[in-house]
DNA sequence: CGTCTTTGACCTGCGC
DNA sequence: GCGCAGGTCAAAGACG
């Protein structure tokens, strides 16, 4: 039975070898925010997962990070960034955030499995899965052999002084780990939104301190909490290359990428696993609240709206939907232009 | 009083 | 099967 399962995974996950994006973003003289996935790189080895963070691509060659991977952060990246979904074992160096990465996780396996279960089912029974997985999470004792289900993850690197990042949402902590090989424990979070089990790991790097890696588990089935409605609200003009914000300003400015990568993140994980509840969502949740904020993040040129999901409450003044990103966003603004090129598969695509 | 954090115990998965 | 490490639970306390 198990071994059935596991085929099943392994053939689920070469259909769907998705959403294992990794991507380093250098420092800058103020703060970085280096998203990517890690699903992959924990309990595989007696590494740290920061030691394990790593660049990986979806299998899709036109990796929605590609360009900004390049453009961006070639530069500062010694290890080889692998191509496609591979497994590619680099040490992981102090001072380099790239590492090892793994394409074939248990994690991804399970949500790929997940996404193959809803390929079957409708709308009403992903909710009723939901709320039957949240049952089954408070039910003890546990069923055994039955595999947690685990989101695919997706995280970022920031350097700064603060731990829990203000990205929009309400997080309860619900735990606190010592973490092998880190000095720094790692904080568990959940979003306090009923029904939505996103989750939240906060922990610092061992090699520098000043960064934070947050990792997201899941999805946002609501709006974000605090995010007014048509504005997006923070650092129109400020680069995000340049550091130029000065102070807190260069913080929230990588809040807002982190944003903008993760709003990428979960519209893509939408796409590919509830492509039926996305297109409900939009509707409601997405409305006129802001363009793609980067053409080449955007592997779908066929939907321009995204999920408001991250906010910087400081830099959120209340009429501010002047501001408001155009054609590419915010980014446009802040990224060098070439990273606005059409990926080859968009313009296959066209 | 409601919400959130802390923290020890427990559960789970994985490697050996 | 055992041990380890990561992840989660839930009671207790803090805080506004």
């Amino acid at each position: 039975m198990e071994e059935e399962n596991k085929k099943k995974d392994e053939s689920t996950e070469n259909r769907f070898s998705y959403h294992h994006e990794m991507i380093i973003i250098p420092e800058n003289s103020f703060s970085s925010s280096i998203p990517f996935d890690i699903s992959s790189c924990e309990q595989k080895s007696s590494l740290g997962f920061i030691d394990m963070l790593s660049v990986q691509d979806f299998s899709n060659p036109c990796s929605i990070f590609d360009d900004l991977l390049q453009s961006i952060t070639a530069p500062l990246i010694t290890a080889p960034v692998p191509e496609y979904s591979e497994v590619v074992n680099t040490p992981a160096t102090p001072n380099n955030y790239s590492s090892s990465i793994s394409s074939s996780s248990t994690e991804a396996a399970a949500a790929n499995d997940d996404q193959k279960k809803n390929e079957t089912v409708d709308e009403e029974t992903v909710e009723e899965e939901l709320d039957q997985e949240k049952t089954n999470k408070q039910l003890k004792p546990k069923k055994k052999n039955q595999k947690r289900k685990r989101e695919p993850r997706f995280a970022f690197m920031t350097k700064s002084e603060i731990d829990n990042l203000d990205d929009g949402f309400r997080w309860r902590k619900y735990g606190q780990k010592a973490v092998k090989n880190s000095p720094f424990p790692r904080s568990y979070y959940r979003c306090t939104s009923t029904a939505c089990g996103v989750k939240k790991r906060v922990e610092r790097s061992s090699e520098d301190p000043s960064i934070v890696v947050t990792t997201y588990e899941g999805t946002h089935i609501h709006p974000c909490p605090i995010m007014p409605r048509g504005t997006f609200g923070f650092m129109p003009e400020t680069s995000i290359l340049d550091g130029s914000g000065g102070g807190s300003g260069g913080a929230s400015t990588s809040h807002f990428v982190i944003r903008q990568m993760f709003n990428q993140y979960q519209y893509q994980h939408q796409q590919l696993t509830q492509p039926n509840i996305l297109q409900q969502q939009q509707q409601p949740y997405f409305h006129n609240l802001l363009t793609p904020p980067l053409s080449l993040i955007s592997t779908s040129t066929t939907n321009p709206t995204f999920p408001p999901l991250f906010r910087e409450r400081r830099f959120c003044p209340s009429a501010s939907s002047s501001l408001a990103p155009r054609d590419h966003g915010l980014l446009q603004d802040m990224l060098p232009s070439q990273m606005f090129k059409a990926t080859p598969k968009e313009e296959e695509d066209k």
